[in-house]
DNA sequence: CGGAATCCGATAAGATACTG
DNA sequence: CAGTATCTTATCGGATTCCG
């Protein structure tokens, strides 16, 4: 059998969600939009269908904070603010390919384990 | 230069958070615990410093609900509760680890980043 | 265009106490 | 031991409006 669990095990791991903040609902996304390349502001709203730019300006500064994206604004009229994938957030995208990868192969397996738990 | 991103993009693609539970802040770690063999409910608090009953009763749930794992009670006084990985959610550890590789490995980085955004 | 400011509701998570 | 019940707090995400 297993060995007793250590309690300390993850003590000095990353809480993935709070600390480096991957696990919330746009960060994962934001990067898979950037991996080819800089994109503008507004080019990031059209995917991440019904994001409000509040949200949007929230993810990106949060990412900016942690060293995953750069920000470069172009001052002018119009504005034009460009972010990039810096090379921290470049080497998450493999991580998260793998993610995405187990999603889209086990999405099905876990609704049909949903159904089956709620007609009960 | 990129093309221009798919507005379709996502619509297909699981929302990591949501749908499957992972980027919470606990099920990453319960599933570690488990990943060497079935565990009661208080050996997994052990590790999960600071974790209160009702959360974790709720994330256990959660994770059965989606097939992640199962719950075996024996009856009895005292009574005895098993938690196990179900294959779906043995699938995940793999994943796991890699995400967890890439924070060990970054998460330096991720602070000083942090530290040289503060001061300024 | 690329945000900032403000307000609000839903949900998650924590504290505490109690039970079969 | 393995939870439940209840309450309170914190956080997230969204809506809306406004600005340079």
């Amino acid at each position: 059998m297993a060995e007793p669990l250590d309690p300390d095990m993850f003590t000095g791991c990353a809480p993935v969600t709070a600390p480096i903040r991957i696990g919330d609902k746009w960060t994962a996304k934001i990067i898979r939009c950037l991996q080819d390349g800089p994109r503008r502001f507004s080019e990031l709203k059209v995917p991440l269908t019904g994001i409000t730019p509040k949200v949007l300006t929230e993810s990106l500064r949060a990412m900016e904070r942690d060293g995953l994206v750069t920000r470069t604004a172009h001052p002018g009229i119009p504005p034009k603010v460009v972010y990039e994938l810096a090379p921290l957030g470049h080497s998450l995208v493999g991580p998260l390919d793998t993610m995405c990868a187990w999603s889209r192969a086990n999405l099905p397996q876990v609704l049909s384990a949903r159904e089956s738990y709620e007609s009960r």
